[in-house]
DNA sequence: TGCTGTGAATTAGTTCACAGCG
DNA sequence: CGCTGTGAACTAATTCACAGCA
């Protein structure tokens, strides 16, 4: 019953579509042909149930008694997620962080194009790391105009991060990866997920030399 | 294969907890004596009911009628996540992400003290990022005898990441924060959280130019 | 009165269990 | 048969709603 579970997809589905999708990878460059969620679940700790549910919600893949094409499935969730084609991507703050984000590999791999770099330090504009010269934070909205990116990174200190989140909104951002710690305020349209070192080293903290059992041993924290 | 711990303590409210206390540092810098739940919430995005019930798995700290004593309040956290005295921890990969990390601050913030980075690399060992000294993973046992850590964070490359988690674990770590895209196999009662920001990327690629919603608009996503 | 603390209700997410197809 | 797809059961997490206290 091929009906699109166009009904909410749960969030935490979406993190795991990229881990199957990172697998799938790894089968095709090694020429495996089919997978079944049994052996999903040996290679991500993810049950199969969970891997099947999650697949579910967006029609039919499997065959019975077979499993999954390895190139079908991957082409399917690159297309869920549209990484189909390449997705632009900017980034504002060139410090330690945002510096070491632009020379990360695996923004191709997931077709995730890095097409401009900001910062609003005047030393550091006009600068060129990995091949991306710097521009004028302020010049955001004027360039997205022509680069279209809907997805943006933000790596800059705490301190003035919203009137930042603002700034893009106002440039046509759909979606910012932020890695400040501060809550922002966005439009309901814009979706924020936020990536938080310290506050994960203090859940783990939590956990050193307590009595307490680890939270997730095998799966990894598909949030 | 997912159990948790026997302690009812949800996993998200260590997260929470540790964004509460960001905005107690702010308060007490900006010398506020009390906050209430509902002025929380307007901090934080997170829901004031929310807020009191992640306390209220730790016992009672409010004064109804007033609401909480910042420094007091702050006290109580960084003894929950064990953060009340220096954490030492380690680093594997002093690549691009790794580098960039050891200039984070925040760990002092967080109370926790990086006191060590190791690589594999033989042209990197020896080398001195901020004053620290590259050390040969190979020494990572011999060296955690004397450092004491129990947390390690993992910036490596995903290929020979588990060998890298099974040497942690045998040098006494019982926590790890991983940004290798893999599946680490670790005993129960070592916790592992998986930083992945393709994995983010690629969740929020979804939700550009979609007729979905955003999944969490103002909330922090603190899973 | 203005707040906290918490059972109860609700919502979200996961896993089970099995019908049914190739 | 061996597998998928999925309603049903279950478990986790969030939010409500209100009693009770300073």
């Amino acid at each position: 019953m091929t009906q699109f579970n166009q009904s909410r997809v749960p969030v935490p589905t979406l993190g795991r579509l990229a881990t199957y999708l990172r697998v799938l990878s790894d089968l095709e460059r090694t020429h495996v042909q089919t997978i079944s969620s049994a052996e999903m679940e040996r290679q991500t700790g993810i049950n199969a149930a969970q891997f099947r549910k999650d697949l579910s919600y967006f029609g039919e893949f499997g065959k019975p008694g077979v499993g999954y094409t390895v190139v079908e499935l991957q082409d399917r969730i690159t297309r869920i997620l549209k990484i189909d084609r390449r997705q632009p991507v900017i980034l504002v703050g060139a410090g330690n962080l945002g510096s070491a984000l632009v020379g990360y590999p695996g923004f191709q791999e997931n077709q995730m194009e890095l097409v401009a770099v900001f910062d609003n330090n005047p030393a550091k504009v006009g600068t060129v790391i990995h091949n991306l010269t710097i521009q004028d934070f302020r010049s955001v909205k004027e360039l997205n105009q022509q680069l279209h990116a809907r997805i943006a990174i933000i790596a800059v200190p705490a301190v003035g991060v919203q009137r930042v989140a603002d700034d893009l909104v106002h440039s046509g951002i759909k979606a910012i990866l932020n890695f400040a710690p501060a809550t922002l305020r966005v439009p309901e349209d814009v979706a924020v997920r936020n990536v938080s070192f310290m506050q994960e080293l203090a859940v783990l903290s939590y956990h050193t030399s307590g009595k307490l059992m680890a939270p997730d041993v095998l799966p990894p924290s598909n949030k």
